[in-house]
DNA sequence: TTATTATTCGAATGATGGGTCGAATATTAA
DNA sequence: TTAATATTCGACCCATCATTCGAATAATAA
């Protein structure tokens, strides 16, 4: 009957190797980490991990639905109807730059791995639908601050490409001290991009 | 006597040879492009390729070192003193995002496998010269770009990594068009970015 | 206590893929 | 024509994994 703390208790031993997973990711890259050196970093034996996950592939798809989940549930409250979009695509931005100062690794991983990855397993991957989520808010965003002079007049999805590759850049080049990267956007933002031509 | 024909046609196959290792990469990625499949491509026992290259490394060690030679070479003309640094500054992403355009394959390479790549030989391989100059001179022209209130002024750095990011982004992301980006760039640039604050 | 279920892992399996060998086969020089 | 020299490659070798097996060992239920 106290199957309750059983399912905890496995809960908890899956985060525990995702957690070994996310950091031989970052030491290693992707392509490699291997089962035996998750496994070891999490204290168990290689084969204990085909208990909890069926593939190596289902850990890192494990990885990339929760991390973008939880991304996109962190973002959701701000995307609100404001007199300001762009002051609201600002907010979006530092709030995912904070959440990507908490959890380095895992959001480098959500942002470089599906770069490297094999083309995947013919359907859609679950996560997407966040990824297309995130992408659509802020698009629509962009097309609200324009509408309303607030940022100048041009292809959203350019701009969209422009003002994210801004945030990936700022926040993932170079192995800085990050932590300030959460405030130099918004300086960055609101120093450099016009309202209007 | 006519060693000079044998080593034109030696290199002019290990040109082939590198195309057909791009384009494999750019099929499969870094990592899943098999020696194999590349000998293929060539026309070539995978044997062969051994006989031109000493390893798989050096084969994209050659593609990297090549690669950044010659965007630096492609860019080195532009640099001079000009009444506008800014200006100078956007030509010069104009000329990086024509060159890329040119040869997709050869410079998403360069761009995207460093990151994956396995901290690479212990030494500074040689191409990180040719990328640093890249990065020095850009930083540059921005500092100069600053003082000359033709960008509002903030850590050059951090407005780098901004820059940078908006061209990263906007060549790219996404499977489009491209071609378009080129222009695209420059009327970003000129239609987003302040002059100063 | 005993049957049942949950966990764990050492050892084996199999596939993949980089790299090597030695024997061909051209090419060129003598 | 013959002895180098340059190229090419099929067949191997071997290390590195992901994944699976089967046998323990612990926990829980009966």
């Amino acid at each position: 009957m106290i199957t309750e703390r059983k399912k905890t208790e496995r809960e908890a031993r899956k985060k525990l190797i995702i957690q070994s997973a996310l950091s031989v990711f970052k030491e290693k890259g992707l392509e490699h980490a291997t089962m035996d050196e998750i496994a070891q970093k999490a204290d168990f034996g290689k084969a204990t991990l085909y208990y909890y996950f069926k593939s190596k592939d289902e850990i890192f798809n494990t990885i990339l639905f929760d991390g973008w989940q939880s991304l996109w549930e962190g973002i959701e409250e701000y995307i609100v109807q404001t007199e300001s979009p762009r002051q609201t695509f600002i907010v979006i931005l530092k709030k995912l730059a904070e959440m990507v100062n908490e959890n380095r690794a895992l959001y480098e991983f959500l942002f470089f791995a599906p770069q490297s990855l094999p083309a995947s397993e013919g359907q859609e991957p679950g996560w997407k639908q966040f990824q297309v989520r995130l992408y659509n808010t802020l698009l629509q965003l962009i097309e609200e601050a324009m509408d309303k002079n607030e940022f100048p007049k041009m292809d959203s999805h350019l701009v969209l490409k422009a003002l994210g590759g801004v945030f990936h850049g700022m926040i993932f080049w170079g192995a800085d001290r990050e932590k300030i990267t959460e405030n130099a956007i918004e300086i960055f933002l609101e120093k450099f991009i016009k309202t209007h031509d």
